[in-house]
DNA sequence: TTGAAAGCGCTAACAA
DNA sequence: TTGTTAGCGCTTTCAA
């Protein structure tokens, strides 16, 4: 009731109110009092009054003055994937830590709205940014560079910016392998049957590419075909690239990598299409994690890409002065079928 | 190359180049110009040369100066779930289609955390504030009523503010009926045979228990029994409560709901232990839907909450000048096993 | 149709 | 150890 609407207590308030002047209180109320050398004892009467009256700093005046703002970006391509929402959610665990508030924006994988996002972003005098599988991350870049705003490339590299990235080669290599070895206890399996959908033109489909052929080789020795489907990462495309599968063969690849899980709902599409049919006998690989894909009436197999650790690597490379521009990789981690991994839900604080 | 790190252009740059002043600059750049009576001729200069040196405001000035930032806050408990990431994204579409940039931010299901977060969104004078599962959302109502933030809850009702949220209760009923109509097929279905797993005592799950209540009796008339089985909104709680009833009836009910995605990952917690057996025979219906949940290997309804169409309600209640205190209710929809539905990944522009 | 001037709330020299 | 002062870039009266 009492609680009205009030205007917010400025430093000059608490200056009257405690006798000291604006600057002191500034001081105090933004945590460079001790080097200003402010006694104990003023510093204690201020912060008690600005307890009292519930005083917060007006972070847009303060980010004027300072020309900072204590917002920390990231750029996604879209929010509504399990890899996504968890990079979002894990983002703004660090971001937090580190007194920043994350502001979460996606270009649609467009890259005039990638710019123009961003370009948002710079006009709020965002601290850092960290670019997230943008469509032309270098395009991004340039903008960040015009606007002096510190930043990285964060699953998908650009080459002008610092980068960190999961392994993509070698994690679809070992994706490759465990769903050959799993198809071939089916009976025998030749390189005909192992398939790729999904993906397009860019680093981190090129490098999957690569680790997956470099597992059929090293299973069936050398093989000609034309055994990938570049999709896009677009549900519709791949659910249309299964049904021309489908139609030339009569069935599914025995066995197939789908290059992340927004390729995988496609799959689900034309399943939903298929509604008689069976599909136990196929085996997938999946580059993403998700918990439910994991139990699908077919043996999944995923990677989960270890989101927490880029993201602190880059707040490192961020910290750091003027590395130049290079590459970090990071390992993803195998995910067997039937496998429903802890979360960042797991930390969450929930007393029922 | 040329394109280096440049001072950002201000009005008073403008102002110089243009020979007006910063006021007529700035009245040209913010849109009030025909309203301020400015020349046409004089506006089309001043834009041109805005282009030309890609001027854009600086919003913290813009904001300190006007009291209003041009930032939209959305208060998520997780991102980490298809349905609040699609929130997520929806929210984004929304915001932006008005001029504002959106802020996700989540609360973790922490009351102090909320009210933290809001407090910092709050001290960037964000414009106006979506709460979307608060677990407190009176709470934050008053952090928000002390800093004049106009707000609306999203989801789960608050008793204080306008809310928009889903007929749970109506949702509960049909889903209920459709996995008990479901389970039916396979013979003859007790009272005892229908559960409900997960929610806490909050508004959503007291509804929802009231629909599904009501459709077990509209079912099997009326009957006794301890039906549910309240896990707050934890993997791991749910998991352990499938352990329980599995422990106790050496087997899972014929035929369950489930309270959220979140309470059904503990269901899949529960399969990755028990990987000899078959669960084929369990009908499952959850409030809420994500695709991949859709495919699993037994028949799964779900509920599709109307993301969009709550979050638009909630931006009309914003624009509505003082309405008092009320609810709206938006329907959602039932959504049967093995469907993929359209989601905002296909609006993206995706030229493979 | 335009300009001058004040000030939003804060920080950071520089003085005292 | 503290206070004075001059802005950060913009909007907004008010006057011309």
């Amino acid at each position: 009731m009492s609680e009205k609407e009030q205007k917010k207590a400025t430093i000059y308030d608490l200056s009257v109110k405690s006798g000291a002047s604006a600057s002191t209180v500034s001081a105090v109320l933004n945590g460079s009092w001790r080097k200003r050398r402010i006694s104990e004892e003023t510093a204690k009467r201020i912060m008690s009054l600005a307890k009292e009256h519930k005083y917060t700093a007006n972070q847009q005046a303060r980010g004027l003055r300072s020309s900072r703002s204590g917002l920390a970006g990231l750029l996604l391509p879209v929010y509504d994937t399990r890899f996504f929402s968890s990079m979002a959610q894990t983002f703004e665990v660090q971001a937090r830590k580190r007194g920043l508030l994350p502001v979460v924006v996606s270009g649609r994988r467009d890259p005039d709205e990638e710019r123009r996002t961003v370009e948002s972003l710079v006009s709020y005098s965002i601290d850092s940014l960290f670019i997230a599988g943008a469509t032309d991350p270098d395009g991004v870049h340039k903008v960040c560079v015009r606007a002096g705003l510190p930043h990285v490339n964060i699953d998908l590299p650009g080459e002008l910016a610092c980068s960190v990235i999961s392994d993509n080669r070698h994690g679809a290599r070992i994706l490759t392998s465990a769903i050959i070895r799993h198809a071939q206890q089916a009976g025998p399996l030749g390189p005909d049957d192992v398939y790729m959908f999904g993906g397009r033109d860019d680093h981190a489909s090129r490098e999957r590419t690569i680790g997956f052929h470099a597992a059929k080789t090293e299973a069936f020795g050398t093989f000609a075909g034309n055994d990938t489907e570049s999709t896009g990462y677009s549900p519709s495309m791949t659910a249309l690239a299964f049904e021309r599968f489908y139609d030339r063969h009569g069935r599914l690849p025995r066995c197939f990598f789908i290059n992340s899980s927004i390729n995988f709902e496609g799959l689900l599409r034309f399943m939903g299409k298929h509604d008689g049919e069976a599909f136990g006998d196929i085996v997938v690989g999946c580059f993403d994690y998700d918990p439910f894909g994991s139990f699908l009436p077919f043996p999944v197999y995923m990677i989960r890409p270890n989101i927490s650790e880029m993201l602190e690597k880059g707040f490192e490379l961020l910290e750091t002065p003027e590395a130049a521009s290079h590459i970090v990789l990071v390992e993803s981690q195998l995910v067997l079928p039937r496998t429903a991994l802890e979360g960042p839900l797991d930390e969450l604080k929930d007393n029922s």
